[in-house]
DNA sequence: TGTACATCAGTGAACGCGCGTTCACTGATGTAC
DNA sequence: TGTACATCAGTGAACGCGCGTTCACTGATGTAC
């Protein structure tokens, strides 16, 4: 192994190397727009990738190996987008229609992206479905730790604030899914439903500590 | 075609043949509980039930075919639940728990069903994600009318009915999910969570009117 | 009731096809000196 | 800088296998008279 190109990552042969990994990476994302990941064969994704099949094997061992790497690079790269909603000025109401025009808008640019996240979050292939839930459930955290940071969260336990958090994620997942499948077209109807959901849910959230009876 | 047995039903015949598409369906159920639809074989289905790779189109025209079934034999059985459950006395917290619980004691009675519900609602076979939306629109519709019936949802819009509607029959999708991907040891800690979700929503929907520009 | 004919669920052989994986290889890139 | 050797991403042939679908068939069940 060279001892410079590891850090470097520029050379002829390595970056020529991640090229082709992600061109797999692309092509398979691209197929799967019309089927799931286990109905996806390795020849296929070779195909599109404009390799021969045996090349394959130099970069994944498996296509569930690849789902894996695609579900990382996919929601990895989302990470950010929590801090970008929850923070800033506005109230609630101009937030929360923030977060659901901030979903379409991200939708309807990588929209294989999230169908493929929408298919493989139950699909039958476990190591993917692991990859998701462990990457989902990130998220639910730092939607939780957002808002713990947040006026109005003072009396709230930490398992509440992870319960929220993962029902608002859950949502934003649904609400992805709402928009692949009723097409641009209708984007503004299902928008304004799960803006509706949404203010319900930061409704409810608001009234939590109301209730006397909530502890066990 | 006999002129009798379509009414009698239990003619040698007829009655045979229902009990081998019967098969069929139980086999592709079994298969299902590792692997999605679209990767399940023709052949591994007819060997599965125990009749020849031919036979199967005495019965259906295509494995999808036979999921569109699946959906409606699964999810159409389950139509009488939702009155069941909002139906009866007790107050709306004692309600939400037993929601809760009627799903978990099905989830594990069932688990096959839902399984395959969850995993299809989103995967890679046009046809089964049709039959399971408009299934899960039904049930919406049913929560919808039974929450138009109770006492509180005066100020309603019909919309709104349906928002909420379908935002159980969501969750309640996700709670099996849920049960499913844990395993029975940790029913009660996801049965906890999905009731506190419920509860929020519910409470959400109490305060619904209270919001003066909730309208556009 | 008895007989002759029709129906049709399930059989079994056969087909062509694309699959995943193996193997020895090629030749450009990288390293040592 | 120049040369000899090492690495390794990608090639191409080959394999055995299970797939979906076709076809002509069998024989039990059902119908007509």
């Amino acid at each position: 192994m060279s001892h410079t190109a590891g850090i470097r990552g520029n050379g002829t042969r390595e970056s020529q190397k991640l090229k082709t990994r992600q061109a797999l990476l692309d092509a398979a994302l691209g197929l799967l727009a019309e089927q799931s990941l286990s109905s996806l064969g390795l020849r296929e994704v070779t195909r599109a990738a404009g390799i021969t099949p045996t090349a394959f094997y130099r970069h994944f061992g498996s296509v569930p190996a690849l789902g894996v790497a695609l579900v990382e690079q996919t929601l990895g790269s989302l990470h950010g987008m929590i801090g970008a909603v929850l923070a800033g000025t506005g109230d609630s109401e101009v937030r929360l229609d923030r977060s659901v025009e901030l979903i379409r808008r991200h939708v309807r640019e990588q929209p294989a992206h999230f169908r493929f996240i929408a298919r493989e979050q139950h699909g039958g292939v476990g190591p993917v479905r692991e990859a998701i839930a462990a990457q989902l459930r990130l998220f639910a955290e730092e939607v939780a730790a957002a808002l713990a940071a947040e006026s109005g969260s003072e009396g709230w336990s930490e398992e509440d604030l992870l319960m929220l958090g993962g029902l608002y994620v859950d949502h934003m997942v649904i609400t992805a899914s709402a928009l692949l499948d009723a097409g641009p077209a209708d984007d503004e109807r299902v928008a304004r439903t799960a803006g509706r959901r949404l203010r319900l849910i930061a409704l409810g959230a608001l009234h939590w500590l109301d209730e006397p009876a909530q502890g066990a």
